[in-house]
DNA sequence: TAGTGGTCTAGACCACTAT
DNA sequence: TAGTGGTCTAGACCACTAG
């Protein structure tokens, strides 16, 4: 939470200001006007540098643009990157119902694979969680998540949720950084078997590592059925 | 290029602290000081908002950052998802020299799928360069790049480029959007011959539609040899 | 206590846009 | 010509940090 307030209670003036023109403009189309600078200073008894403070914030922000000569206008909504997400969230931006059986959730020994990815040492405790996960109704993934468990106190306990992603910003810990890897394979006989199809079909293979900064949340193994699923991304930003 | 100068040649005092600064702290440590406000108020002899105008510059584009009480220092960089890149940088990343080989490079009408990406008409002009692409002398992928010539005009006749988005760059056609959907596949024939393989081996489709603005610069469809190429992206950014 | 950044004032002149 | 944003001044008081 931003403060708003001086230690006497006064509102900083910039700030509302710039809450204001935020709530003026708010949903309206790009292109549209906000009140020019001199206006908001009679409107506010304000300085023009204290209006200027509370426009340049909203500028930063992509919500404003201002145009020399004319005025300042909402602006065009920038685009940006994927942002990162999971299964749950990538079944419903193609409006499909997302799934899962657990096959598996508890607390392991981080093998060397799995230490290495989570930055542990090799036995040290982690949450591995298994789900067979399936988008409207049929097989699409295999995933296996390893969580730290020094993160997560009582993950186990609290009752599975959906959603990981869910889970992981209700304490704070979505990840706002992936490293992730994308590679084609065929399955073996496990794997297959859980997937219903048979042995050495192709697959398309994605590992995550999440970070919130430099805490690696989790690392995730997903197997998903070629003739089920496309990653979509989006990378880049407007300029 | 910024506009630097006002009509009369003064250039402008805020632009002239902002690089001063940037000037000084370039490849300092993150931590580092800056000098303080009321130091560069007075080295310039321009006012307290005039400095604070010049800092906020870089405080926004990350360089700086600010606490209250102590001073201004040089920020930690920030981690930003993996840019737009193609084969030759993805090649550059991971240390292999990139080396390819034309098959094609033409003018051609646009198919029904091409036209649709490019978002062109059935039978508009389209460039097509089509490239089997390697890494240290393996074969890695076969490339195929559609080019809306609308936007390239005189691309063919002046000689290939090695890397695509460098040439693009040169044009000011340097994609800063991208959409790409990845899938897991098998090959058939005649891709197989071109990347050394049986038909039927398992490869990684990656498709990608490059924009600048709302310019739809190019389309690209690649096969990648799934033994020898593993996708990696970043995704998200620092708080 | 001295120094820092954060906030704020009450003006000024400029270049540019639209009418 | 009137209005807009861009630049700039010369101060002021505040809260906070560090020695």
């Amino acid at each position: 939470m931003e403060d708003v307030l001086l230690r006497d209670g006064r509102a900083l003036k910039h700030v509302v200001v710039r809450e204001y023109v935020r709530g003026l403009v708010a949903g309206n189309a790009p292109g549209s006007p906000a009140p020019s600078e001199r206006e908001l200073v009679h409107r506010f008894g304000v300085a023009r540098m204290t209006v200027r403070q509370a426009l340049d914030a909203l500028v930063t922000e992509g919500l404003l643009e201002r145009i020399p000569g004319r005025g300042t206008f909402v602006a065009r909504p920038r685009r940006v990157a994927t942002p990162i997400i999971g299964y749950t969230e990538e079944m419903a931006r193609r409006g499909l119902l997302a799934e899962s059986v657990t096959l598996l959730a508890r607390r392991e020994q981080a093998g060397p694979g799995v230490a290495r990815a989570l930055n542990l040492t090799e036995g040290d405790a982690v949450i591995h969680w298994r789900r067979v996960r399936r988008g409207d109704g049929a097989v699409v993934c295999l995933e296996d998540n390893y969580l730290n468990e020094v993160l997560l106190p009582g993950f186990l306990q609290t009752g599975m949720p959906t959603s990981l992603y869910d889970a992981l910003d209700d304490r704070g810990l979505r990840p706002t950084w992936a490293e992730d890897s994308i590679s084609a394979d065929t399955v073996g006989d496990e794997e297959a078997a859980l997937l219903e199809v048979d042995p050495g079909t192709v697959v398309l293979r994605h590992s995550r590592r999440g970070l919130v900064d430099d805490k690696i949340v989790n690392v995730s193994r997903s197997v998903y059925r070629a003739d089920r699923f496309t990653l979509w991304i989006q990378l880049g930003h407007d300029a």
